[in-house]
DNA sequence: CCGGATGATCGAAAGATTCGATGACGCCCC
DNA sequence: GGGGCGTCATCGAATCTTTCGATCATCCGG
């Protein structure tokens, strides 16, 4: 039986449909040329196939076969590496570089407190934030540019791994003179007849504030001129305020203080089942996937005080 | 930079994970005691963790990392060993063992013809085929135990490649002396009142059938005690043949002659959209994709004459 | 307390990898 | 058209890694 390919050769290989240049692809591999080359001739006699069409002037050029076998060599360095990451993550749980995405109705109400208490808690873990749409973050995440995502559920999330953290009610806010502020709390059938404000395209608040709101037979979307769209919750607020209509704010927005002084009121809404999930989402393969599960604790909303150690 | 696990490593430890024993281990990777012993240890070095717990007595007991990281190194060497099957596969096409799995309301009208096509085709093929329901043979399809599938779709095909084939209509097979037989085409609204003789469950041209007639309004499934449900589309027309209600074949099978000479009428659907799409199935990964999508044109129900050579 | 089984360790031989130097080949420009 | 240049292949020597057989250390059951 014949060797497998080497991870040297299949870095060689790599490097070389990258950079398409044999001189090149051995710095960039941190060998001589002549180490470079002997290596890809070696994959090719060990394979049995030709990667590279050499007839053609000097230039590198793959043959289908090479950059098909490219492409598993990708993927399979890839794997040998994680084998790899596994071993470092568990050696060194929670340590280096955190690359997390959160989205906008979340990471202003969580984010402060969870970075301190993180950094209290693992202080060699070094964190990166970026705050974007669901369906940004996703695929970031799917990408492997982020390593970790703090979203709201129900949400597409076709090729992760999720783990729910805790449920965040929406509560409706409207303006404090507005007839509905005296009761205690809202049916939802009194918003039917109500113009909701509405977070842009994109976010998901958006859709589970119209989902909601479609439970409600005869709600409809409002047409298109008489839309009342924003980009963020505080904006959002503001608007409810001036009585320009009501909104639904998960409550996570609300403990956050975001209401401010406005002259606003906040009302539970019953009849329904209105709330999101906050969940955590990384990639299965995920060599630190352990250690997002260990991490997950710590991730609240500010309102609930932390368990006692034990 | 610490070197990457060499596949050898990884095959070692995979044996001592499966036969928990360092000197079988070592038979099983044709390799001495001693050089399976050094390997995990100088993998336990690289890696910088300890893979095998070594005070419980003599005993082969993984760490929890171990586990972890033995898991990955089969991702890992298999990765590896596609990089090998590309090129094998690429250096050889159309050779070796084929596992083609079927289902059962396709596989008696093509398979015949199919198979003769294809060793006349490809002398070095060796075909092994599996005729099952849609659910199982795409089970067996994503473990690894069949290489391609023969189905209908639209069907629940995660994780897997497809590449529809041709569309496949269905016709209605009512008795002879049908009412409805009088009528040249016969659309969807006149099924509503009628009987329909299933397939049992798991078919899916069971569910698709199902699915015809649920277009019309008026039709609902049966009361389990009137239902009609047979195990083979030979049954199913020999019911239609003694009056006992109507049913939807696909044109493969009435084209293929399953009628016979029974007493029977088969006339085209109006009024919607009654067919099915006959595609393959494969793995995305599978390391003979190229080869499957070459011989899609192969794939042919038996009443299309060969197009010209060319 | 001893013999068998199991895994770790050691030194030597075989094999693989790498380097620097050099060869072969096409291309470009004078 | 021929020399110079850029590019990839080849070669021998040095170095590193892997493997083997032998041996050692330890545990377990009688």
């Amino acid at each position: 039986m014949t060797p497998l390919p080497s991870a040297q050769q299949l870095r060689y290989l790599i490097a070389l449909a990258d950079l398409r240049h044999f001189g090149r692809a051995a710095q960039a591999c941190a060998v001589t040329q002549s180490t470079l080359s002997a290596g890809i001739l070696a994959l090719e006699r060990q394979l049995d196939i030709q990667l590279l069409d050499r007839k053609v002037g000097k230039r590198v050029v793959f043959t289908p076969i090479g950059d098909e076998v490219a492409a598993r060599a990708r993927h399979a360095l890839d794997a040998l590496q994680t084998v790899q990451a596994v071993a470092d993550a568990s050696r060194a749980p929670m340590t280096g570089l955190l690359r997390i995405g959160v989205i906008p109705t979340i990471g202003p109400f969580v984010l402060p407190g969870l970075v301190s208490r993180l950094h209290a808690q693992f202080p060699h873990i070094r964190l990166s934030v970026n705050e974007d749409l669901t369906g940004n973050v996703m695929d970031k995440l799917v990408l492997g540019r982020l390593d970790l995502v703090l979203l709201a559920m129900p949400c597409a999330c076709e090729g992760t791994e999720t783990l729910p953290l805790w449920r965040d009610d929406f509560m409706l806010v409207l303006p404090a003179r507005h007839p509905l502020a005296a009761l205690e709390a809202i049916s939802v059938e009194r918003i039917g007849t109500e113009r909701m404000i509405l977070l842009e395209d994109g976010h998901c608040l958006r859709d589970q504030t119209l989902a909601v709101c479609r439970q409600e037979r005869g709600w409809s979307t409002p047409d298109s001129e008489e839309e009342f769209v924003v980009t963020s919750l505080y904006t959002l607020v503001d608007m409810v305020a001036d009585g320009l209509g009501l909104a639904l704010l998960p409550r996570l927005a609300v403990e956050s203080g975001i209401l401010r002084d406005l002259p606003v009121v906040v009302r539970p809404v019953t009849g329904c089942q209105a709330w999101r999930t906050i969940g955590l989402a990384w990639r299965p393969r995920s060599p630190r996937a352990a250690d997002f599960r260990l991490l997950a604790p710590h991730i609240r909303p500010p309102s609930v005080t932390a368990p006692p150690a034990d």
